[in-house]
DNA sequence: CCCTGTTGTAACAGTAATCGTTACGATGAC
DNA sequence: GTCATCGTAACGATTACTGTTACAACAGGG
């Protein structure tokens, strides 16, 4: 599977805002914030309307223009990013529906989508663990 | 993303494959467990040949041909499975390498390859608490 | 030795998601 | 009115998964 970078760009994204923010500007476009990331602006803007709709974000238009963080770096956490770009489930049950005459194939669907629930609710607990306060910190301290 | 079901065909076709062995018979064919998957024969070859290669089945050819579990079902935890069809990780960096002279685009990457670590070891511990003797007891129980 | 059923594998089409890109209208401060 | 930026549609390239056809390789039974 092509794994899929929309987290990492999405994280990258705030903290980007949250840093230029606390130096004193108002607002990042999705120019500056796409050079940071290299990447292109719209993929940005895609991403940071996706937030904004999660409220984690907003943007402003006309001249002047730009995003800012509606929420502080500390208060959002990457289970709000993860959400917020509602991937698909990381596992997915049969294509076609198994045989329902067949003993194995009538019951493995509940099977397994219990254990993936188990799974991806570890995930989402792993991820709600770290917020981009403590992604900040981990970049700041490295450079 | 689509969501991909490799992982819930392995399981369907190595649970198959034990509750067909013990009920007597020796092998099962790619043809039975297709008509209880409800895919084409060709697909559980396919993965029952990675399985095959991490020593969960094994094969066996010419007239009277089919397949048969290795270890006991009891034995095979769906982490087990997971890791013998080696599904790229959940998530990705990003695509191009970040701006380095960035202080977010070049102290990103570990920081957020740290995260991810985490959290596929949070989804390979789930994965490793049930094994196929849980998901057949859980099939056997439901019917 | 031939027949037969099954595996092993290559090849191809269809579907879907991601990513990058171009284009252009809409907005609003100056 | 101008101009920088957002908002969004549209398209192509890439990649992975799934299903399918086709056929060679194999091995047991007669």
């Amino acid at each position: 599977m092509s794994a899929n970078s929309r987290l990492t760009i999405a994280a990258h994204a705030l903290t980007w805002i949250g840093l230029y923010q606390r130096r004193g500007h108002e607002v990042a476009t999705s120019e500056q914030i796409a050079t940071s990331a290299n990447t292109n602006p719209v993929v940005i803007r895609r991403l940071l309307g996706e937030l904004r709709k999660a409220g984690l974000a907003d943007s402003r238009r006309g001249a002047g223009a730009g995003w800012m963080l509606v929420r502080d770096l500390a208060e959002i956490t990457l289970l709000d990013v993860y959400q917020a770009i509602e991937p698909g489930p990381v596992f997915a049950l049969h294509p076609a529906t198994p045989d329902p005459e067949c003993v194995v194939g009538h019951g493995i669907g509940p099977a397994m989508s219990a254990v993936y629930d188990k799974v991806e609710a570890a995930l989402r607990r792993e991820l709600a663990r770290t917020t981009l306060e403590d992604v900040l910190r981990d970049i700041l301290k490295a450079a």
